[in-house]
DNA sequence: GCCTTGATTCGATATTCCTAGAATCATGTT
DNA sequence: AACATGATTCTAGGAATATCGAATCAAGGC
């Protein structure tokens, strides 16, 4: 993963599945604190095993950022890696005169 | 594709691959009148069929426009439905609160 | 220690994606 | 019309993903 551009389409990757999108939107709406897994199974209706697969893609990208409290685990947002990746797609738009966007 | 997070997802998914977000990164750092398809294949060292399937999963997705000219394609970044992708990611951000983000 | 609950890992299947050579199409030129 | 060039479509096989029930693991309560 030594390029950026590997970098961040890993995380586009990971970002382009509807319940994926869907779980970070969720956490990203939710508790800056972080939203248990139960709730997110509970708010998007997906099976225990496959959300625990989207939730891990999302981690291991470094989108969410998972914290044990207890018997649950609390998935938020890593806010600063998700404005890198957004800001990546507008990098030196149009040569960088900004004339376009 | 009637719900917007199904939508933003394929557009996601099309980002997802180191590929396709090089040509879109070349395509939004290039001339805002597009870039021909040929130049993207000898940038990007791309042989021509891979990369003609990476350029019509852009377009098919509406983040680019492709334009002929004479015998040439000149491929561009439709800005502002890449900003509704950029800005979907962030919408609501904690509640709307804009406490974290 | 046993039980419950929240969550992950295992395992197996079905599906989708990626790749690129060959063939084809489209446009402009001579 | 024949040709050259830019680009797409056809085709096929291999690789990677998505799914989810069953089994397992981890933490707290009794």
């Amino acid at each position: 993963m030594a390029r950026q551009v590997d970098k961040q389409a890993e995380r586009m990757k990971a970002l382009g599945h509807p319940s994926r999108l869907g779980v970070l939107r969720l956490v990203v709406r939710g508790d800056p604190a972080g939203t248990p897994a139960g709730e997110i199974q509970a708010v998007l209706k997906i099976p225990a095993s496959t959300l625990s697969h989207h939730l891990d893609t999302l981690a291991s990208t470094g989108l969410l950022i998972p914290e044990k409290e207890g018997t649950f685990i609390r998935y938020r947002a890593d806010f600063a890696e998700l404005r890198k990746l957004t800001d990546y797609l507008w990098e030196d738009c149009c040569g960088g005169g900004k004339s376009c966007c």
